[in-house]
DNA sequence: TGATATGTGTACCAGTCAGTAAATAATACG
DNA sequence: CGTATTATTTACTGACTGGTACACATATCA
């Protein structure tokens, strides 16, 4: 007897994890595929900047199917953020792991640097310009980025913070700024990308920006 | 004989220096307040997030009066652009004139602390926020607004090659990437101040930046 | 072969967008 | 006074916004 996931009792409304059939008409287009697109235009165009329409027709499918594949716009931009995370932007979280508060605010530059300039990408980060200044009916989408913007900034001053016990940063450095130094220099590169910067120009500012760093 | 400016044979349209009186209706708004309003509805808001009603509720006048005073939206959002240049964004040509290349730098990275630190302001910079990320159809502001910061990268690069030539900024030190740092910094802290950071941290992410600068 | 479940396509909803036509009100000038 | 000029008010336009009702298509299962 084939025992296929399908048959398991999972959570409603939860997908299976195997691609076991399921009654009902198949879905015509990959969701992975649509959702690469619409991280692509929301990155470009913004969360306000985005139309349904613009998504529809990038995404090649209908508008119903849209709602039935992920909800609404909003919690389609959720979904689009969380794998922008996982993604292109997955250099926030790992940079982390580098074993020292130098190296650590170097892989998160030169990760951002990779990013931003790389030309098969819209030119900008999606935590910046997804919803930096909005319409006040967005304004919980634009709250929520700015949120996620701090928490990175937040968990970069506690891997400071570790390494300044540690002993690889000096005890005259102060983790908090140090963390917010790294923010402001790779979200102002992100304005700069958006301006037209070079991977090669944006390189250089994170190499001005890395010579402020203590000791 | 009185000879009051509305006499002087002006070009078509061209409104006399002098409140001198003209025939017809006055106008029962102050243009100068209105745009002022106007100026920071489009700093918080940006410019596609910013409605016709969302204007004209907060200036207090109808639609056909903001028309006839500031053309369209487009116009209006130019003319704010302006008198935020030579406004609340002046520092960014006033520093220029800075005696030496790190006085220069100093004042630009200290003017944008003082604004973006500003609470009576809204948080962020209006070149920044107005129109980073946006639809199509406002790709022509959105464009403009970013030749006016490479613009502003242009004249930081200039006076510092100048700086150079004058002997007070190292002959090793790249004008142009100096530039780009600064910008990098200035515009970096304005996301940060979209995020909620103070003015005493956005000084402290100016002082660390400045330990980068040569020499 | 149903019966059931799911996705697609069309066509629509109310609300908002930027922009304007036309009537009226208020001023200056002669 | 009348005329010319400008501003305000109301009401509107067509296009677009995010979101949905409903008929139909396509699959599994009994």
């Amino acid at each position: 007897m084939d025992i296929s996931a399908s048959t398991i009792n999972l959570p409603k409304g939860m997908k299976s994890l195997k691609t076991s059939p399921s009654p009902g008409r198949p879905r015509a287009f990959d969701v992975e595929q649509a959702l690469e697109t619409a991280m692509n235009l929301f990155w470009k165009q913004g969360y306000e900047g985005t139309s349904l329409t613009d998504l529809t027709d990038a995404m090649g499918i209908n508008r119903p199917s849209l709602y039935a594949a992920f909800g609404n716009k909003e919690e389609l931009f959720r979904k689009v953020v969380k794998r922008y995370g996982s993604g292109p932007g997955r250099h926030a979280t790992t940079s982390l792991t580098e074993p020292t508060a130098r190296q650590v605010a170097e892989a998160m530059i030169r990760g951002s640097v990779n990013l931003l300039g790389d030309p098969d990408h819209p030119r900008g980060c999606l935590m910046v310009h997804g919803a930096l200044a909005c319409s006040e009916d967005s304004a919980e989408v634009q709250q929520d980025m700015a949120a996620m913007r701090c928490s990175a900034e937040t968990q970069l001053c506690e891997r400071f913070a570790r390494a300044q016990a540690e002993g690889d940063l000096p005890a005259a450095a102060d983790p908090a700024d140090l963390a917010r130094f790294v923010q402001a220099v790779t979200q102002g590169m992100a304005v700069l990308a958006a301006s037209g910067a070079t991977k090669e120009e944006l390189s250089r500012v994170g190499e001005l920006a890395m010579r402020a760093w203590p000791e």
